[in-house]
DNA sequence: TTGAAAGCGCTAACAC
DNA sequence: GTGTTAGCGCTTTCAA
């Protein structure tokens, strides 16, 4: 048994091994100017003495930053649970360590306004990954333009790119949109409500798409909107009171499934009955949508996808970023936006 | 403007203030011997550079490690996000900064075993925290040894604790399954069946506290147990089978909310309706139980305020640690296991 | 191929 | 009070 007071550094190895500081250093880089038989020895006294490489120190030392980070939005969508996982399991295969960080914290103290948690990004700042993911809508995501502009950065599962150096992976909303309100209009729909968010770009973009499906099918005119918070509760709200001064639709569409289940609630609370009075589609497929008590119509975004490729996108940017280095000129391609095509789930709110 | 090229370092802000390294240091430090003219001397060129300490050199650099870790066991709890939120603020105040990672991700591949995250763990070790808040149930969490051993280690929502250096803080699991076996046994039920996990503490801790009720309100032969996995999908085809093998019970107490809704598609798939034929009660007050569709009766754990004490009960364990360091003999006060009375909600379900 | 030496940005004795 | 001097663990020229 080694001495177990202090965790071994590379020193110790060298030692053991009988070569220098650098050769052990060479060998974990994976470098291939080494002799068979001394990385077999520095394996192995690397082995007896259960080194493992400081992750803080090669940081520090200048320029080798292996590690990728992962910045998810928030802790409460267990909808990002999905995409990290991918996005983790696509770098890991491709040997890139990663990181999993939040960007942002509940804090009930500034409800409403969501703010950047500066602790997390001074250390992943200092840190200098080598890439960057950010999963979800980032609260000021221009604050992460330090981040952005040192490192390729891909943004998965969001529409949050500041500029065009950053690539984004996220779900066809267009088509998804599409998706629930042919399904509603193929069944005689007419009169369709657009429930969606008062700020932010995905609620934007859905509402867009909203309306440009309902103009390919002819019903331009029929479309009415209305706009609330992201969550069960204001969406909950807001419909109660537009039910109290308007007559009820026909159909609704929500901007995900969380407002789909405030509309729900609301509908039925004023004795409209889902689906047969008026039938509601969400968005995200959330485990939620699959609650036989809820059963909702909903479109899954694919998000192991998004996440794979999200992972492919960086991969490929710190592969530029590489090769740009050793390059005449810059060898840029331009980051692409990936929209990946959703599918329609059915179930029991629409039908 | 300064040369943007390169983050300013302790180095620049000394050559700016026209002192040395060290004084600059001992000013961030907030070291009381430092004169008043030279501490905004410094300050003043710290400013004007845009400098802000590299927290990664300032780990590496033994010792001095200020930043405490909060480690959530996953993404997929929403629960999660209140107690880190609380956690976090209150840790704030104390002008703590924080670290959020998580420690395990949901990788398909593994479905099943959910295993710790290697990557975030290495990341997390070298950067040697002052401390280290576990939020949830982490997976093997005896793997965390080399942690625990070396900085003062608290488990907020769970009961992972390995050993009694470590301080636990959740919901008092007694008094809350107590809340609702009384509610139930009040209203007349009598054949009352515990839903719980296979595995796990939680689970355990809650089955004995469910006999225990039963016991106090002399009902012990009547309780019957049945255990599943703990998503809401394993409790349905749990549920499902048993029921097509025996008779119905009078009332259900699930382990927790995702089981409830689980248990209450079961029960409803075999026409059995909730809660007129049985009434069924869960465990977290997540957010899924306030919805009118799903009015689940449950118990709230108080999450706002495990994450508070958790930090409360770090800070303690941070100080004490300090002071052993001066003091002649181990200044050890044991660490506690805090229960907090949780809160019964009382909604559709059950009545 | 290998080793020596100079840092990365910061902290912490130790002197002055 | 303030500056000097060693490192923390690692990478990376640069010679040999």
């Amino acid at each position: 048994m080694e001495d177990q007071s202090r965790a071994p550094t590379i020193r110790d190895v060298a030692r053991e091994a009988g070569v220098s500081k650098s050769l052990v250093s060479l060998v974990f880089k994976g470098s291939s100017n080494v002799s068979y038989e001394r990385r077999d020895r520095v394996l192995k006294a690397a082995e007896t003495l259960g080194y493992r490489p400081n992750l803080v120190a090669q940081s520090l030392s200048a320029g080798r930053r292996n590690i990728v980070a992962i910045l998810v939005s928030n802790l409460s969508n267990p909808i990002f649970a999905e995409i990290v996982g991918a996005v983790k399991a696509r770098l890991s295969d491709a040997g890139k360590p990663t990181m999993i960080v939040t960007a942002q914290v509940d804090n009930d103290r500034d409800k409403g306004e969501s703010l950047l948690d500066q602790d997390n990004l001074a250390m992943l700042r200092d840190l200098r990954p080598a890439g960057l993911i950010t999963v979800g809508t980032v609260p000021q995501f221009a604050e992460l333009a330090e981040f952005t502009a040192a490192m390729p950065t891909v943004v998965a599962s969001a529409i949050d790119a500041t500029d065009d150096t950053i690539a984004t992976v996220r779900t066809d909303d267009e088509a998804g949109i599409s998706l629930v309100v042919d399904h509603l209009v193929d069944q005689g729909m007419r009169h369709i409500v657009f429930v969606g968010g008062s700020g932010g770009t995905v609620s934007a973009t859905r509402e867009r798409a909203f309306h440009a499906a309902l103009r390919r099918r002819g019903l331009e005119a029929s479309g009415k909107v209305e706009r609330t918070g992201l969550t069960e509760q204001d969406a909950r709200r807001a419909i109660e009171r537009s039910l109290s001064e308007g007559e009820s639709p026909e159909a609704v569409v929500a901007v995900n499934d969380l407002v789909a289940i405030g509309v729900i609630s609301a509908l039925e609370a004023a004795g409209i009955s889902v689906p047969q009075d008026c039938k509601v589609t969400g968005y995200d497929d959330s485990t939620l949508a699959a609650i036989p008590r809820i059963s909702l119509t909903t479109v899954d975004p694919m998000n192991r996808r998004i996440g794979r490729e999200s992972a492919d996108e960086l991969l490929a940017a710190m592969e530029r970023a590489g090769a740009e280095e050793s390059a005449v000129g810059p060898v840029h391609t331009a980051p692409r936006e990936v929209l990946i095509p959703p599918r329609l789930v059915v179930r029991g709110s629409s039908q």
